[in-house]
DNA sequence: GACGGGTGTCCGATATATCAGACTGACCCC
DNA sequence: GGGGTCAGTCTGATATATCGGACACCCGTC
């Protein structure tokens, strides 16, 4: 804005102090990646903050209900207000409700794993998830968060994004896999542009080499991609196998992108 | 501490600036009582909070994902990532999810409304829901709350606690039915206190005049009461109509008391 | 087109929340 | 029992987040 007042520009930017809000967002994203119950004392190292003020934000956040402590160990993990505000979410959510009964018939009819997810930031969120009847373990768990590379609906969520935009949405850890293979960029790029006109985008031993993702998007009313839903396969299926699902799982894509319902 | 510097102790007591922390919960509590998206210009007025603050503080909260901003009207409403951490609340939580699936089976099973509700301070909680297939509709939505003395719950939540914490924990708003008639604080200790005893209590045309609510209680391992899972029915039942729904509902509530189950 | 009420943004002042660090007590290992 | 590591609490100092109020804007109504 100015150039004039340095003043103090030198001197604030060793010393930073962080917001209360701040540290609560990122303890709440800390909690999410970890996904289960962490140490209170733990944390301060973990955010990078300082002890006295993570005590004092953890007790504020315990006494409120967001948080919940486990009394003998002192583990910090999500609360009932936290779960209660995120239901009167999902009863707002038109979406969000349809999708997870499509996802949770699909998984009735077809035995197979499938999943409703959306994006968020940078991040692809399991929004809702049936497990299949297959010995084969699913592979997302609700709530849990991957990298847009790792997925066929990383894909969907790009396609309508310019080069720049995924560029800069994109971090290069995301491009990193599981097994330390290095996903290249502007392959990526061709992929998710690829995207914009099909109805299924197909991805095979991204995450592990025993899987296969199949993706469809679902449509918001101005064209663009609110969420996906998606079958998680084995990855020898035969091309017969997977046609039967595959028609299905368009079919549901198709039906929760259906426009004009009201209420 | 000490009465000597008394130099601005005066002055401080008028004005009185408050934590964003604090801010950021009573906005999420005043949402969920609300129940459906807010105008962002509402929100000082109803929190008693300055504008400039609540501005701040929303953009914050929705840049993060915990709120939404519906771009049209400037409403805002909770988030994608409030429901994320809540569903990992939910995974983790082992009473949440058997106690969900019980009230799925038993209103399939009888065909009426039923719940699974926990305390949450003082106010019951509706955890989960499932409507009956009657043509009444249901009384309570899964994440809103609820005065104790409204509800057959609530006597069940108390049962154990001594007269004078349940007065503490009572407001005197509490008391107030939704009819304008007030409970009697003597009386509805007196009914806690009989709670203590019994595997199921009744209320009938508290919350209006044309439903019963039959709640069972749900132990934890020490004996307290963690839920409760409930039947919202019509008043005008028969005894004999009643009576088997209330053998299923006390049967569902043991089963979700059970201990010793490990993991 | 003047007026009034309401919405959203911006800015400087100051009350205070955050921070660093000291302190206590528990626990373990040698 | 001495020494080291770690968990949790407490306190005073200060960087800054909150606050009040001014401002710009929109949109009705008269």
């Amino acid at each position: 804005m100015n150039e004039m007042n340095a003043t103090q520009a030198l001197v604030a930017s060793e010393v930073s102090r962080e917001r209360g809000i701040d540290r609560v967002l990122k303890l709440f994203a800390y909690l999410n990646t970890r996904g289960q119950p962490v140490r209170v004392a733990d944390l301060p190292k973990a955010l990078g903050a300082p002890r006295s003020t993570i005590y004092e934000i953890v007790r504020v956040l315990a006494e409120s209900g967001m948080l919940e402590i486990s009394s003998d160990d002192n583990k910090v993990y999500f609360g009932r207000a936290m779960y209660l505000y995120g239901i009167s979410y999902f009863r707002g959510n038109d979406l969000i409700r349809r999708g997870s009964r499509e996802v949770d018939a699909l998984s009735k009819l077809t035995g197979e794993s499938s999943e409703l997810c959306m994006l968020n930031r940078n991040r692809q969120a399991v929004v809702h998830t049936h497990p299949g009847t297959r010995p084969m373990r699913i592979v997302s768990e609700a709530g849990s968060q991957w990298p847009l590379p790792w997925t066929a609906s990383g894909r969907l969520f790009l396609s309508h994004m310019s080069e720049i935009e995924i560029r800069e949405l994109i971090q290069p850890e995301d491009l990193i896999l599981p097994d330390r293979r290095v996903v290249d960029i502007n392959e990526f790029i061709g992929e998710c542009v690829a995207a914009r006109d099909k109805s299924i985008v197909i991805t095979r031993g991204l995450i592990n080499n025993f899987s296969q993702c199949l993706a469809v998007p679902i449509f918001g009313l101005d064209g663009d991609v609110q969420a996906t839903i998606c079958f998680v396969l084995p990855i020898d299926l035969t091309d017969a196998q997977r046609a039967v699902v595959q028609e299905e799982l368009i079919s549901s894509g198709r039906k929760l992108s259906m426009q004009g319902h009201d209420r």
